[in-house]
DNA sequence: CTGTATCCCGTCTGATACTG
DNA sequence: CAGTATCAGACGGGATACAG
């Protein structure tokens, strides 16, 4: 390996290529932090669980979601071949820390939100049309 | 103030409603959060050198964050009538305590975005074409 | 310097229909 | 049950031109 090629290692979050770029693909993504959400609060979920309990959810959507979620290691897909087929969804260690994370966020939600509410209130009155 | 009318205290992020959404619209923006971090880690800022330190970032999209963020009450807009005109971009102690939860995603991604990226490297080879 | 206004194309998404 | 395939409409976001 060469030691003399290795710049990646440092974080540049203002540089367009910085990985941190991709967490944000997946905190931002409105349905994968449902997903990583769900599994954290009741464990493993088959694929119709996930569905019915997150409201709005598309098939496509919810499918296309799984994959990038197991594609990054956040959840692992088992497949059990009765009949119909059974396919249970996990969140692995990594896929918990990332929950923990998320959880920050949730708080900050819960503590915060009713500001932001109020500030676009007030935004809004001053600016809108007379 | 009725007590009766306050069904909105409880959260349900599941429930398409849930005003949890919203924070990830902004956490989730690419730009927004760049924004946030930007002016968190160096003070004010103007428009112009958010500009040149957000990197990708174009005139319309930093214009349409910066008036999102404004009216979330996440920052302030000042604007100094010399000529050129000058104006300056602050966050308000609301977009601070946002920037400390942002942080927390980003030491997550320090710590744990190398497994990721092993985990889609091996996602990818067992998934390959032969 | 700091925006606003338009055009326009690629991506994302939701329905719908079909399969193992 | 748990997907895959396809298509059309909505939307984000960049480039460009222009204004206060």
């Amino acid at each position: 390996m060469d030691v003399t090629a290795d710049p990646p290692a440092r974080f540049d979050v203002f540089a367009a290529s910085c990985p941190s770029r991709r967490l944000l693909d997946t905190i931002g993504d409105k349905w994968a932090s449902l997903v990583i959400v769900a599994l954290g609060l009741g464990g493993p979920m088959r694929y119709s669980e996930l569905a019915a309990r997150i409201e709005g959810v598309s098939q496509k959507m919810l499918t296309q979601t799984l994959r990038g979620l197991e594609r990054d290691g956040l959840l692992t897909r088992t497949v059990t071949p009765s009949v119909p087929v059974r396919v249970d969804y996990e969140l692995t260690p990594l896929g918990y820390s990332l929950k923990d994370t998320i959880r920050h966020l949730k708080e900050w939600a819960e503590a915060h939100l009713p500001e932001v509410d109020a500030a676009r209130a007030a935004y809004d009155r001053a600016h809108a049309k007379p």
